[in-house]
DNA sequence: AGTATACTAGTCATAAAATAACTATGCAAG
DNA sequence: CTTGCATAGTTATTTTATGACTAGTATACT
């Protein structure tokens, strides 16, 4: 019996039973309402049917009834098992405590800068810069006309709005040293450093 | 046809071999070497050669010998293909110009506080904090020990150290807030919120 | 001399997730 | 009368993650 797999859609899954039963559709159109499809990706739902019915295997959830309100199309309703909020509240500890690389694209593309020329990454990258303070302002807006809600249910819109300053100052400083060729390379300088690091016995090691 | 699916293995793939051709295998320590195991995840192999047969199949890389060194394993070498040049680049590009939300767990967890106390989370959050200042003196080492390597390779850990240095402050100032109390809930509180949005018509809409 | 360990190079099987496309009904707008 | 949207869900395909396994060579200990 080997431990059941995290995943945020599984945690969200189990922490919305935690609230109440209630069937897939609604746990998506919950997440969408608060606004938390922010942060938990229900743009697919089969993605969220399949995390149920893996939950249901293992045991952390359970069908409690297939209803049907009138007119509407039959569903089934989940609950939350006891293992379940176990698992729930063990996800959450691990989580918050030990932080884990996700390796997302953008750190990787930034380490294969080379591949493009110069003058082209700094075009990317303004655009970038671009589109982070637009996507700034949509947060900063969705938090104005949120004013009347708790903190508490905004940290990760608080979270996502420092992570995405952080970034688009880094961009922008990236933008700036390319602009002024403080930041720079060339086909002929790279074949150099190339050959330097051949003929090197690759110095980091461990 | 459709378009090659982008995913970070896979563009890493194609930026090595625009360098020169190679196996599987020296891809692996290729990155590990440079320190681009931090960005790209190679630490489990299967992915790599899953990836590798997936962008042959696709037409973007194509197998040129397989060769054995003496006293080596087998091993099969492969080369970039035009196609597969233009998409690296095309791939590069789309990647730095466009922000894209890829939904890590942590910002998944914030969203779903309330189910633990708020003590219990500001002790899980206390370890995250040093968790985070131990993995930035382990970047700074990094940098360190490479002080003779030129920034352009050093950029992803630049970044790196940005990002994780903001989750640290932003960490300790939520956990400054939970230890004054200025962030806080309780069982009856969280009750009576959902009975208010209950009865109120859930006003976020567009 | 024998044993344990690590490196090189790769395979296989399973499970999980992403993604697109499809079913079927009810309701409202035009 | 039909177009579009909301509800509630299914199916199939592809990709990726993960762990376990093979098999030979080199190195280190004991």
């Amino acid at each position: 019996m080997k431990p059941p797999k995290r995943s945020p859609i599984a945690l969200a899954v189990l922490t919305m039973l935690c609230e109440a039963p209630m069937h897939p559709y609604r746990m998506q159109r919950l997440i969408k309402e608060r606004g938390k499809d922010e942060v938990i990706n229900v743009t697919q739902r089969a993605s969220l049917y399949q995390t149920i019915q893996r939950l249901e295997r293992e045991g952390l959830i359970a069908a409690q009834r297939t209803a049907r309100d009138e007119k509407r199309p039959e569903h089934t309703v989940y609950a939350i098992t006891e293992t379940g909020r176990a698992i729930a509240v063990e996800w959450m500890r691990q989580i918050l405590s030990t932080p884990t690389n996700e390796y997302p694209e953008f750190p990787a593309a930034i380490s294969f800068l080379p591949l493009l020329s110069p003058d082209d990454v700094l075009r990317q990258l303004e655009a970038r810069a671009k589109a982070i303070k637009a996507e700034l302002e949509r947060i900063d807006e969705g938090l104005k006309q949120a004013a009347a809600v708790p903190r508490l249910f905004l940290l990760e819109m608080e979270y996502l709005r420092a992570v995405q300053t952080t970034e688009l100052s880094w961009v922008t400083f990236v933008v700036d040293d390319l602009r002024s060729g403080r930041l720079t390379w060339s086909e002929a300088w790279l074949r150099q450093i190339a050959a330097q690091f051949a003929s090197e016995p690759a110095s980091s090691s461990e």
